[in-house]
DNA sequence: CCTGTTATCGCAATCGATTGCAATAGGTGG
DNA sequence: CCACCTATTGCAATCGATTGCGATAACAGG
């Protein structure tokens, strides 16, 4: 049906190398510039498109990037994976996208799968910090993690500055008047909670304060878990004003574990975000939080695997961090006392 | 580096072919039961994957389905494209996921670089009331439509109720007391758009109602047009208590058009949503809203399209319905008159 | 005029799996 | 005991693009 190689070199009268070195931008010096413009013309008059299936196959290169991430419905993940998609395409390299749940064995599943499928590389953004699928991984492929570094291996990554985006919050909070403040922070296993939690501590010494006697953790990126880990926060110390959370679903779920104890917020508790997922700003109420590129942040990946698949291997690990942004709502105020 | 067929025929004594054979469920009954096991355990020791670059390149199918969706970030999609992976990856399938961001020229060129890659078939939610590229892609691909059906040309499709769905919206603002309801409709190019603008139109009728004297539409499936239609029509029909979006951005932006004109939901303005997409929950209001089963509709498309796959041509053309569910919330209330 | 380049292109092997066809062996019925 | 059938396996071509190597020709320098 499709137009092959060789009709090409049919129609022009020569052999179905020299078409192939004439069409490869690589290879087109090799050739006579004359026959070149013959190949590309008759190239696009027989509608020809070189077949992937046999380029692979020789060249043992799929031109296709395993992107895996937790869970498609968690609306911080669109955004990065647009980000991947849009520069991956650019370059004719096509991202194939997998889910995990949150399940390493799962995980084990659909990298197994992607594997099969020969991938020349993986985006992922599902490391945790004890991760030992990881380091395995990293001997065969080259791998870029987004959102999240790993403590297990040293690896090529594109994060936001949590430090700095958590002490905005901080310092948002504190500016308001706050000096009760406490972190919910996310599961003890996700890297990113691990280091927001850290990042939270340190803004805090660095205002002198000490953050709420019992740290507070979720068991999963869920509002429901951040509901109940509220709830044991607020009971914990009343005299809380303010909390930090580690994403914008914690907040979302202090939010509603605040509102079942007939606090109000910000009224009677100011809660700040992290990430800025799309309808923060329509939630009640609008959730001031930190704002970190998501598009950004999967297209800079992006870019970081494809500089990795050109060189080969010895370049220096590369770690990317992006700046992230405070976005103030209504979700946070000057405590009651301060009023 | 990876086992070949080869090796495994090495390591059992036998012909790559009968491996071939042995491990295709197809064909394994062509060959001695006990050899099959002995090959099955040499794969397994050599971690033999078949390498799929290869056995496309033969037999030309690339076991692959091209996904096209206008975007990513709409939160209705996620949804869709987890069903749509979930069934997919199950068969063997792997989705390859692309945007249009709802333009026509965007989307043939993913379409291009999709059948470049020699996809099996599409799934696409980007049909238009008037669609010539569907067409002449119908003959060359099996297509499975979701979301949206087109009048150019019959397809497969999986989608909502929406002659249902919209009426139950408009009963239930109609049980609430409402007479004098308006619709705010999709961009005139979209087909589910206007088919939830002729079940309104019914739906109405059958209630012995009459819709607003102008109808109303969005130009884009985005919250910022839905304002400003909201804005023409509330000003347009100061007498109007309530409104069926033709889905929940719109709905969103409804209400904050009626909030910009000091008309509070649902206090002095109804609004009905369609999809329920995520955090409809926690927007302000709460949003009452037609559930239409996202992930269902994902994966019922994958499975017509690996019917499509299996059975060669001559099946009848498919169209599901999926039923959707109102879901009552908080933008919806009893008109001022009658309270 | 001869040798050494350089530019251009053809040849043929190769990637790994699939499959029509042929070949072999063992078995059956007459 | 023979013709024939079936079960099982091997052979070799094939899918389409890539690429190392060799061949040819033109051309320059000596």
């Amino acid at each position: 049906m499709a137009a092959t190689l060789k009709d090409v070199a049919k129609k022009v009268g020569i052999h179905p190398a020299t078409v192939s070195r004439a069409l490869n931008p690589n290879t087109a010096h090799l050739v006579n510039a004359a026959t070149v413009i013959k190949v590309r013309k008759a190239a696009a008059a027989l509608n020809y498109v070189p077949n992937p299936m046999a380029a692979g196959l020789r060249t043992s290169r799929s031109h296709t990037i395993g992107v895996v991430i937790p869970d498609l419905n968690n609306p911080v993940f669109p955004g990065m994976v647009r980000g991947i998609q849009d520069t991956l395409s650019r370059t004719g390299y096509t991202p194939l996208l997998v889910n995990t749940d949150n399940d390493p064995e799962s995980e084990a599943h659909v990298i197994a799968a992607l594997s099969a499928r020969r991938v020349d590389g993986f985006i992922l953004a599902t490391a945790r910090r004890d991760h030992p699928l990881l380091v395995e991984l990293s001997e065969k492929f080259p791998i870029v993690l987004i959102n999240r570094v790993s403590e297990s291996v040293q690896l090529p990554s594109v994060s936001a500055d949590d430090l700095h985006g958590i002490r905005l919050a901080v310092e948002h909070l504190y500016g308001l008047g706050h000096r009760s403040i406490a972190h919910i922070a996310g599961p003890a296993w996700s890297s990113s909670g691990h280091e927001r939690s850290q990042a939270f501590s340190k803004a805090m010494r660095d205002h002198d304060l000490v953050p709420a006697r019992r740290p507070v953790a979720v068991t999963a990126w869920s509002i429901e878990s951040a509901r109940e880990a509220a709830l044991r926060l607020l009971n914990d110390d009343p005299t809380l004003t303010a909390i930090v959370a580690a994403n914008d679903q914690i907040a979302l779920g202090a939010i509603a574990a605040a509102k079942s104890m007939k606090r109000r917020c910000p009224r009677d508790l100011s809660v700040v975000g992290y990430n800025d997922m799309p309808l923060m700003d329509l939630v009640d109420p609008p959730l001031t939080t930190v704002r970190v590129p998501q598009h950004d942040i999967g297209a800079e990946s992006a870019r970081l695997m494809l500089s990795l698949l050109v060189e080969e291997g010895s370049t220096p690990i590369k770690q990317v961090r992006l700046t992230p942004e405070l976005i103030i709502r209504s979700s946070t105020a000057p405590p009651r006392s301060a009023s």
